[in-house]
DNA sequence: TTAGCTATTGCAATCGATTGCAGTATCGCC
DNA sequence: GGCGATACTGCAATCGATTGCAATAGCTAA
């Protein structure tokens, strides 16, 4: 029933009464193979439950049929590590990855003491890399710009990247989660982020696109220096946002996490949301919807974004000119920002 | 500056002036090498970047240096995609198998097509499996007991598993969370959680255990199933529990989402938590601490969880036997269920 | 009948590193 | 001076599948 040693190519193609290349070329179906032939040995295969040594193959054809997935995180704030929005990400892209027959590596890079390019692409472990770093400018990925590297990165577009960058179209983001701000009679507004990421700097550009082109003065709109972590949310809102109140009337938060965060500084010295307070915040996380009040967020497309990224990084590796491609976001209203019905 | 086409070991052999085999041996720091050839031949596989063809070496070693994390969802309820509990496991394991000098391969198995097994083992792409899905009975599960496969589960012992499971010890966190609704003056109960699911049962027991040990009516304390999601827990809650208030009096949520859910639904009907209904959760999920009121719950420790999957495993790798391991939980009392201070 | 095709199949090299075993040099010591 | 031990180093086989090219068989057309 189990077969004791591993079988190989060679014994398939013995039992078979073949070579080992008709049984390899059978295996894989080229038609240059008599079909009875395909077939016997197709068979033969199955009924030994032969699984072809993916290592020989790899050494051989010389691709590994995997793509290195990175976490990179920062360094200092240690962030995303529980965001859920990750989780999501990975998901879809190891489906689709699986659905193109390609394996997925996956790395945190906390200490980030290994070269990627070379530890992954050199050492023949993965034929491409993702790179999901909501990070401030990587000078490893900088660096691996100037190699022939294939890679595409999750993030956001400041420019003048010369390498592939897929991401939400994080600006217009910004605009819509401020115009909705505005739209409710906010005048006084709060941006809560860390603006030396890219993705974050964005949002906040977004931002400010709205309150210019409503004709708010610049010094009613302030931004704030925030970690990932809803516990800084916290914190800062803590610390700074009291001080501005009752004038203050809008928070924008980078993230979902803050902007729980901030709920709860909010509310816990009696600041009614939305009304005298109106909260948003970003990616519309699982709870989002069940915290009270609920929170108005922008999400991101998590679906699109994990496909583009595989799609575009193989199309790379065939050769092809990758883009960078801006996914588009939506805005959800809910409670913590609607002052109206 | 950047060298045309991959260096191997074989150039690296001809530039130091040794065959192959002492540079093989050389790089890999083997004692029989005079120190100087050693030095020598790092020096110049490290001035040209050379990295070993993992491939290659897999090849001829017959192992591949790498596990495969499969995350197993329920088919149906497609739980647990965005459960960031998974993701600060998964991040653990990450850190643990890189720490070993393995690399880790991620499969999502939504598609259950490919048999796990052969799939990883057979060809080779991986020298053993953490399978982390905290499911029901999976009959793939059962039948990977069978075989020889290296392998190691994350989730709930039930009692006869004949494969080694790595979990927390959901008994006794459910036993601690009653204990405390009950210290609360909690007498009407209800569990809120799928008891098919392993850990979920054992946290209901936990629960019936110190119900019991209390001296509680049976009939005091109601079960209902629900998905692991906010939302099942909002629906649920608004089904099933408005209709036993106002005796009902405290709820404990096999998950912090769950619990999340729950809360939204109480307070919408303008019940007061924890004054009328006390409200617990499990897992200790970012967002807890800062919902408002804020959630307690029980906390697993998935340092240690992360760290035991991958030591198990490894030590089974080697031949060792493996033993299932119960870590211990903590409870985190916070607001929600908090009713003196 | 035979050259010329086509349809199949097999031979043997190849991918790059590892390793058992054999070979060489050097040294100490009687 | 010779013998064995010690310390390195190299030869060549090996892991398992893929593939360019050669080989064979069967068949058609001249």
């Amino acid at each position: 029933m189990n077969d004791k040693k591993m079988m190989t190519l060679a014994d398939i193609a013995k039992l078979a009464g073949v070579s080992e290349s008709t049984a390899s070329r059978a295996l894989r179906n080229n038609p240059v193979i008599n079909q009875a032939t395909r077939e016997k040995v197709q068979q033969i295969a199955a009924e030994h439950q032969f699984k072809v040594n993916a290592t020989a193959r790899n050494l051989r054809t010389q691709k590994s049929y995997t793509i290195a997935v990175i976490i990179a995180f920062d360094a200092k704030t240690q962030q995303s590590v529980s965001d859920p929005f990750l989780l999501e990400l990975l998901g879809v892209i190891a489906d689709e990855l699986s659905l193109h027959g390609y394996d997925m590596l996956l790395s945190t890079s906390k200490r980030d003491d290994k070269d990627w390019g070379s530890y992954f692409l050199d050492s023949k472990r993965a034929d491409g890399l993702i790179i999901i770093g909501q990070g401030e400018h990587d000078p490893r990925v900088e660096a691996l710009a100037q190699t022939q590297v294939p890679f595409v990165v999750w993030g956001g577009r400041s420019g003048d990247e010369p390498y592939p960058i897929i991401g939400s179209d994080n600006r217009q983001g910004g605009r819509l989660a401020a115009e909705h701000l505005l739209s409710q009679g906010c005048r006084q507004l709060v941006f809560l982020g860390d603006i030396r990421h890219n993705e974050i700097e964005q949002r906040h550009l977004g931002m400010l696109d709205a309150c210019q082109a409503a004709g708010i003065a610049s010094d009613a709109v302030q931004q704030l220096s925030c970690d990932f972590t809803a516990q800084d949310g916290y914190l800062k809102t803590q610390q700074h946002l009291f001080a501005r109140l009752p004038a203050l009337d809008g928070i924008f938060a980078a993230s979902d996490a803050i902007a729980m965060g901030a709920m709860k500084a909010l509310l816990e010295h009696d600041i009614a949301i939305p009304q005298q307070v109106a909260l948003i915040g970003f990616d519309d996380i699982a709870m989002s919807a069940y915290c009270t009040p609920s929170l108005s967020t922008v999400k991101q497309n998590t679906q699109s974004g994990g496909k583009a990224l595989v799609n575009q990084l193989l199309a790379r590796m065939q050769g092809q000119q990758p883009l960078s491609e801006q996914l588009a976001v939506k805005l959800l209203c809910r409670q913590s920002s609607l002052r109206r019905l």
